[in-house]
DNA sequence: AAGCTGTCCTGAAAGC
DNA sequence: TGCTTTCAGGACAGCT
């Protein structure tokens, strides 16, 4: 499923490709998570300007208004030239000058949303509640572990919650918790500055670690240029309940936080 | 304010 | 074999 480095290199795969392309129409198919909030045919003509991210979020700009688009669970995106014909899972196209943007999500937690800018009333209630971005700059150890300090529920929740740091999903969620040594399930305002400080780093390096290699493809994930992403093939803990932990042996665990799984080693991770 | 729970959706897997 | 049930997950709405 979509997480913040699914979501980076589905940007990567086409930013590029699509700078300066205008709009020659755009379709709808079944209903996503929210309307999109203009008229389609008022998209004609517009220019993409740019593409960036903003945590899951992907903010496709125009030079009136702006895209905010979200993968769901099992959303991704294409953009080619010439794309397969739409099959009944393509919920949302985009035919430009340059290619076809084409959102194709089976579950259709996803959304295309237009906002007529950073500041429209949509923008502000989907972006506006959003930490820092984990691989910038404003992600630092000191500032997150007195972030921390303020919430009482488990680490792992609150790093699923967003508000704090932003694009931490349910896979990466676990995956940096086994690398910090942390129990998910330790109260988020009990870590100690050095553990804060092992979980910022874990979580800076498995999100950069992912990128790198192009994504998870634990579900379905696949680049706007159809690629595969490779992280799965080093995930320490995540779909790994009854395996050996590949650092101590021990069994690893399956629980449930908050109607969610959340897999970790009870050797290495330590309340 | 923070933190719960319910909700949306459908394919895959498990259960009968 | 084929039907039915359960489960997975992101993030908002609406509670407490």
């Amino acid at each position: 499923m979509p997480e913040l480095p699914e979501v980076e290199v589905t940007r990567r795969s086409f930013a590029d490709r699509i700078l300066g392309a205008e709009v020659l129409s755009a379709h709808l198919g079944k209903p996503l998570r929210w309307p999109l909030g203009c008229l389609p045919e008022t998209l004609v003509g517009r220019r993409v300007t740019s593409v960036r991210r903003r945590g899951k979020y992907l903010l496709i700009d125009l030079d009136v208004g702006c895209f905010l688009v979200h993968l769901g669970m099992s959303g991704s995106l294409a953009f080619d030239r010439r794309l397969p014909p739409a099959g009944a899972h393509d919920h949302f196209e985009l035919r430009t000058t340059l290619g076809t943007l084409r959102l194709h999500d089976p579950r259709r937690f996803g959304a295309v949303v237009w906002v007529s800018g950073e500041d429209d009333e949509r923008a502000r209630k989907l972006l506006g509640g959003l930490g820092v971005e984990p691989l910038e700059a404003g992600f630092d150890p000191e500032s997150f572990h007195r972030s921390l300090k303020t919430r009482r529920a488990s680490i792992k929740q609150v790093l699923l919650a967003g508000d704090i740091v932003v694009g931490v999903g349910n896979i990466y969620a676990s995956e940096a918790l086994f690398l910090a040594g942390i129990r998910p399930t330790t109260r988020a305002d009990r870590l100690s500055l050095p553990r804060a400080r092992r979980l910022h780093g874990a979580i800076v390096d498995v999100l950069s670690r992912a990128v790198a290699l192009g994504g998870s493809t634990l579900r379905d994930f696949r680049s706007a240029a159809g690629q595969d992403g490779y992280f799965q093939l080093d995930a320490s803990v995540y779909d790994r309940a009854g395996q050996p932990c590949r650092t101590c042996a021990s069994v690893i665990r399956l629980i449930r936080q908050g109607q969610r799984s959340t897999y970790y080693c009870p050797f290495c991770q330590k309340p």
